[in-house]
RNA sequence: CGCGGGGUGGAGCAGCCCGGUAGCUCGUCAGGCUCAUAACCUGAAGGUCACAGGUUCAAAUCCUGUCCCCGCAC
């Protein structure tokens, strides 16, 4: 088919490459505009951009598909069908109606769940077992377009926001290639979502990536996992040089017990309000991720230390 | 010139401000001990302290320049 493909990040690209794959057409992909990034600041193609320019492929990143300009020069592209997987901008119905088939999306969490921006990061958090990828044919609403297919994946207990997400992208590329494959015969069918058990994946927001020692452990491993590796729930320790800000990137629940924040072993166990979490993964600032082994070789955390 | 951190034996770090025998944790090798253990003990190997200049009796440490790496911004 004759397809635009609308995404930004990574989780998008192997979505696009996928199809690509499939011997669809792309004739154009659409991202969010460069933005500055990395060391420098400098201005970076989206990772869909990149990824479009390496293959030759037509990129467009206007700063809203709502300009009338973007909509008629859209509607002029001819298309069977747009594919859309995290691009970041809201669809006005000009756009969801001008390919011959419409529009589709790819969403990482089984809906009505975790509709909107973060729902990988949100399932850890709230400690869902089971997750996974769906297909919908997009309506005006934030999410809310009827499936077409589905997959579920569970989440294990030492599961991250980044290794569900690589595992949600894998899965996701083929469970949409099969999907447009269907569509394209006529046989994908598809189903109104329920509204029961709606709920909204709201952004992730900076200030919820401080750890507060005196929650629950398990709801502090949630969030360690759910946050990594970005943005990484962190803690402050302290050091003979003052506070260190930490990073937790890997986490697991124990048993213990003390003062919210004491380290009870050598081994960077820490006491919560209720139980105990182990860091298995950390970050200091300024360096890279560390396992807590090779963490804890150059500089000794105590036992009886409080982490604040 | 967006902000910040760093390059010290194989790994992770300290030492640098207040120049003067290169230290810690781990790993490696050899030996010992133990029913056993990421166990413990003893000993050993391994470093042009990123590179180039400068200051000095003396530079990992102070000054200048260069190269490389990383974190934050997603």
């Amino acid at each position: 088919m004759r397809l635009a493909f609308l995404g930004t990040p990574d989780f998008a690209v192997a979505c696009l490459s996928a199809l690509a794959e499939a011997g669809h057409e792309i004739a154009v992909v659409y991202s969010q505009p460069p933005a500055p990034r990395g060391r420098g600041q400098e201005l970076r193609p989206s990772p869909s951009h990149a990824f479009a320019l390496a293959r030759g492929i037509p990129v467009r990143t206007p700063v809203s598909m709502r300009d009338p300009g973007e909509i008629e020069a859209f509607a002029a592209l001819n298309l069977d069908a747009a594919v859309v997987v995290a691009f970041g901008q809201i669809l006005p119905r000009e756009v969801l109606d001008a390919p011959r088939l419409g529009a589709f999306n790819l969403h990482a969490s089984l809906l009505p769940r975790w509709r909107g921006a973060a729902p990988i990061q949100r399932a850890i958090m709230a400690g869902d077992r089971v997750t996974g990828v769906e297909v919908m044919q997009m309506t005006e609403g934030l999410d809310e377009g009827p499936v077409l297919a589905s997959e579920t994946l569970r989440i294990d207990a030492l599961e991250t926001a980044g290794t569900l997400h690589d595992r949600l992208a894998s899965v996701g590329a083929d469970l949409l290639v099969r999907t447009m494959a269907a569509v394209e015969r006529g046989e994908a069918v598809a189903r109104p979502q329920s509204e029961e058990g709606l709920t909204y994946a709201k952004k992730i927001r900076p200030k919820e990536a401080r750890l507060r020692w005196a929650k629950p452990a398990a709801e502090l491993d949630r969030k360690i996992r759910g946050l990594s590796p970005f943005p990484g729930a962190w803690f402050e320790l302290p050091t003979d040089k003052g506070l260190l800000r930490v990073k937790a990137l890997l986490s697991q629940v124990e048993d213990g017990s003390g003062a919210p924040g004491q380290v009870l072993d050598d081994r960077l166990l820490i006491a919560c309000g209720d139980g105990a979490v182990r860091l298995l993964r950390v970050q200091r600032e300024g360096k890279g991720p560390q396992e807590a082994e090779v963490f804890l070789r150059g500089l000794a955390v105590a036992v009886g230390t409080v982490v604040l």
